[in-house]
Formats: C-alpha cells, structure tokens, sequence
RNA sequence: GGGGCCAUCGUCUAGUGGUUAGGACGUCAGGUUUUCAUCCUGAUAACAGGGGUUCGAUUCCCCUUGGCCCUACCA
C-alpha cells in the first residue's frame, strides 16, 4: 500500500511550493490507490503562529487536495501534530541513547559559536567537535545532576559513505565525515525536524517521502537514523524548487509566494494547479495539449518524469493557464444555463467571433448574443444574462439591478462595469492608438462624427439603433471601424479595456454620452 | 571554506548515438464585413564551454564554468 504524506511547518502561510509538494504526494498517491496524509511539524516553538494550522488546511481544502488521515479528521496513526507526540520523541531518542547512536551534549550556545567562528577563520567547515562524545560517565552524571541543559546529537559514524537511490535522482552517496552530529532533541525537550520526521514517517506507515530538494543534504542522516533504529527505509524522491525570475529560490522578496495572495488576485484553483503541476513534470506526450484537470494529472502523473532541474515560476504563463480555465468554465456554464431555458447554447465558429455566443429559446426562438467582453467576468455576464431574461428586462435594467451584486463581486467584476458609475480622469493619450492607426486629428474628427450621429438616435434604448447609426458615422468619414471606435469607447469609458462601445453607449444613455464625449474634445483641444 | 544537486529557445519543457532538435508561454508581424484584452495565421529563438569514446554526439564518460540547495537547539 502506497502512502505519502504532506508534511508542513506551519508558518501562517502556504508557501505555492509546499502546496506544489503536497500535490505531487497527493498526485502519486493517488495514481497507485493510496493514501495521502497530512502531518504538521510544528516542533519549533519559537515560530507557533496562531491559526497558521487551520489556514495551511483551509488552503489544501481549497486546492482540492483532500487527505486520508490528518489533524482535523483523525486516523489510525494519530495524533497528526507533532507537538502532541513529545513524548514518542524523547521515548525513541532514549533508544537512540542506549543504542550509543546518540549522546548528550551539554555545549553552551557560547561555546558552540566560539567554535563556529574559529573554524571559519581557520577556512574549515563548521562543524560540531565532539567535546561531548567524549565525556566520562561521572561526568555526563554530574553534568545531569547540576541540571545543565543539553541536547541529544546524532553520532554519525566514522568512515562510511551513505549511499540510496533516490526516485529522481538516481544514486546518491555522501561521505560520513563530511556529517554533522546534528541535533535530535532540543534543550526544550522538543525534537528537531530530523528526528520527528524519520520516527513519525515510520510510525505512518510513509513508503515514499517526496519532499523538496532543499532534504537531500540531510537525508544522509536520516538514513543512519533509521539504520539506527533497524527500520526498513521508504523510498526518496527529492523535487525540484522553484525559482524567482534571477533564479534563486522562490521568496517572498520577488513577489508572491503565498497560495491565498493568487486566491485574492482571482485565480483558480484549477489554474494554479495546472500550472504548478507542469513546473517539473509533464506527461512527455509532446502534445500541444497542456491544460489538465486534477483527475487527468492523477492519471498521467510518475515521479520518473519529474525534471531534475529548478522551475522558474513565470507568471505569464499562470496568467495564461488561468485565461484557459475561465474559459472552459464559462463554457460549461452557458451550456448549463442554456439547459435551464430548455434551448440550446451555440458556440460560434473559432475563425470568427469565437466568443459570441447565442442562446436559442425553443418556444420564442429568441436568439441573444454573450460578448466576449462579458467573459472578463463571468459573473456579471451570468448577472446579465439572467437579468434580462426576465419578462420586460433590457439590459440597461441588467445592469442597474445588478449594481449592488456587481460591486461585491471580485475585483475584475467592478473594474469592468465601474465606468458606468463613474468616468476617471483619464490621459488624453488614450483616445490615440497607434495600432488602431487613430492620432489627435483622427480622434477629434471621429468624436465630432460620432456626437452628431449620436444626437440624432431618436430610441436609445435599441442597442442596434446606435450600432447602426454609428456605422453611418463611420461610412461618412471614411475611416476604418476602429479609428472611430477606438476614441469614441475610450471617451465614454475612460478605459483601456471596456466592454464594447455601442454596450458603453447604451448603458449610459444619451445624455451621458454627450456629455463625455464633449469632456475628451476638450482634453483633445488642450493638446492640439 | 566544505558537501551535494543541476545544466535543451527569454520561460516551462519533449526528444534521440544519425531529427529540418518538437510543443506550450512570451515577444514580434499580419488577419478578423463591431474597436481593446480574447481568437486565427505566421515569424522569432536553444542543446553552457573544452576534452575524450565513436564512422558519427545535443544524447555516453571526464574536466571546466555557471546556477542552486545544505552547512542552526528553523523546517
């Protein structure tokens, strides 16, 4: 039976490479039927964070990384928090006393940096010297009697080479003498990482531990623990880390690193681990292919395939993946809604207007049309949608209706609607556009032939009646589409991205087309 | 200083003892009888360097260089 476990510290947050480690365990546990566990490390009590435990959970429950056994929901092995296990520590450590694997130190914090400093003056790796392996027994018992505090150490045998094969790595061997006698059990009778995380993935039962490659120094002295103790070795697999722009690790200098800022930036759960699973794995299909779900990566997924070199966590891509999962889920929502009103949802041809989409009523054939704009956001589209379907809806009405619901919407769900509110002092430079091909000149022409077409709308609220008579404006001036539209959707909406003009025309009314459109004129004229 | 890991386009990567070294993101250039993000088409760009082994090496070996990790009573 395969187990893995996530194993983090909690630290008041989740670092996007732990919730990449936890994915990968999840991920390979999966694959082969089995179980996936959580267990928090929080043997440090200097960094006892309040509420980091229920946070790192409530992530993991987010990302759908769902575990077998765990801290909240209990198991065969519990419990699953370390500082509730103190006393299998100091039980397993005292073996290791007996065993003369360990031995007690009683080095001040003064001494042990005294030494530190003189062996790197002397250009010599710091190490700790042994003063202690070699105290007497009358000593030791002095030492214990006078209540001096001390620390368990790990002996590290002498002129031996661990070797083990690690699942990505290959084979691995460190020399014994260039091993420290680490720390086991701190004077606070707490344990260190090591000796908590080598008794405990026994105990669990853990038959592969994949953990970040910043352990495969340490995994050396693990191994000698669990030799020490004559337990059966799981099986290594040491990952790769994630890496800021420079390349060094992914910290929180350089950006985001923590899962529940990208939560609040609106990205999916799907897209980030989409795209955190692709940063040292893929399938090796050499597919163009390379959105997958959860499922899909459980299927697909083998530590063979996992990349022995660091991952640049590039946000463009996130962008993309994220792009790509909206996307398919907006899909999925047309079709369901489309169910709803008994039609059927019509996806346009991808050649041309591939995110206009129509809505065919059965009984009243009535056809409508979802702008790619109201993909932005596919609430306010959704809000739209089901506003208008109402008896004697219009969309003006959508949207005056829907104000409350949209300004408690996510971020990009006001920034797009927002210019219906309010128009911001925007830079005269935004009714040019070089690509549009549109300069001052053009941008003024366009707005005086736009104002006088739009003047003479008698019903404006026929969303085709101002399409229509925009298109004449255009015809008259003899410009391309989008040297009139550029300016004018600019001047009615302040924005660089907007949804459509004649939607912007038609949500504001008359009145207030007017009168912005007379506000970028003179913007225009103060720079002409 | 010591130890370890790593090295294919700018980025994520596929791949092989003989390939036009493939895909995705990005960037750039076009396209779209409703303008911008979207979409389509095209372009761009890589085997770190030096030695071997070999008929032949990006692929195997060694060295160099570079990057990263560890070197705490942190994890």
């Amino acid at each position: 039976m395969t187990r893995t476990r996530f194993a983090p510290s909690p630290t008041g947050y989740l670092h996007v490479g732990g919730l990449r480690t936890a994915l990968y365990n999840y991920l390979f546990a999966k694959k082969h039927n089995g179980c996936f566990l959580l267990r928090i490390e929080d043997t440090d009590q200097k960094r006892f964070i309040e509420g980091a435990r229920e946070h790192l959970i409530e992530m993991l429950r987010w990302a759908g990384l769902e575990y077998d056994e765990g801290p909240d929901i209990g198991g065969p092995h519990k419990p699953y928090i370390q500082s509730e296990r103190l006393k299998l520590y100091q039980q397993y450590a005292s073996e290791l006393l007996e065993k003369k694997a360990a031995y007690r130190c009683f080095c001040s914090a003064e001494r042990l940096e005294d030494m530190r400093r003189n062996q790197e003056a002397n250009k010599l790796a710091p190490m700790y010297d042994r003063h202690c392996l070699y105290l007497s027994e009358d000593e030791i018992n002095q030492n214990l009697k006078n209540k001096i505090p001390f620390v368990v150490r790990q002996k590290i045998p002498s002129a031996e080479t661990v070797k083990f094969k690690d699942l990505i790595r290959g084979n691995v061997s460190f020399a014994c003498k260039s091993l420290d006698d680490q720390v086991l059990m701190k004077s606070d009778g707490f344990p260190t990482y090591h000796l908590a995380n080598v008794v405990d993935d026994h105990l669990m039962e853990i038959t592969h531990v994949i953990r970040g490659e910043e352990w495969l120094p340490s995994t050396p002295k693990h191994i000698l623990l669990y030799q020490a103790f004559g337990w059966n070795l799981p099986e290594f697999a040491h990952i790769p880390l994630l890496l800021n722009k420079d390349r060094s690790k992914l910290s929180k200098r350089q950006g985001d690193v923590s899962v529940e800022e990208y939560i609040k930036k609106n990205y999916s759960k799907e897209a980030i681990i989409n795209f955190i699973a692709l940063l040292g794995w893929n399938p090796g299909s050499g597919e163009e292919n390379e959105i997958f779900s959860l499922s899909e990566l459980c299927d697909a997924f083998s530590l063979e395939k996992v990349h022995k070199a660091g991952a640049i966590f590039d946000i463009d891509k996130l962008d993309w993946f994220n792009w790509q999962w909206r996307k398919k889920k907006y899909h999925e929502n047309l079709a369901e809604t489309a169910k709803k009103i008994d039609g059927t949802c019509i996806i346009s041809s991808p050649k041309k207007g591939e995110f206009q989409y129509k809505f065919k009523d059965n009984e009243s054939e009535e056809v409508f049309y979802i702008k790619r704009t109201d993909l932005l956001n596919d609430m306010c589209g959704r809000f739209i949608h089901e506003e208008y379907k109402k008896e004697g809806g219009t969309y003006r009405k959508a949207l005056l209706t829907i104000e409350e619901k949209v300004l408690k919407e996510p971020e990009n769900a006001e920034n797009h609607l927002k210019f219906f509110f309010s128009i911001k002092d925007y830079d005269v430079s935004l009714l040019a556009n070089e690509k549009m091909k549109v300069d001052y000149a053009i941008a003024k022409k366009s707005l005086i032939g736009a104002e006088k077409y739009l003047k003479k709308i008698s019903n404006f609220n026929s969303v085709e009646e101002i399409k229509s008579g925009l298109l004449n404006a255009v015809t008259e001036l003899s410009l391309k589409n989008g040297q009139v539209f550029w300016p004018l959707r600019a001047a009615l909406t302040g924005e660089e991205f907007s949804p459509g003009v004649f939607e912007a025309a038609w949500v504001l009314g008359q009145d207030e087309c007017l009168i912005r459109i007379k506000n970028a004129l003179s913007k225009l004229e103060k720079n002409m």
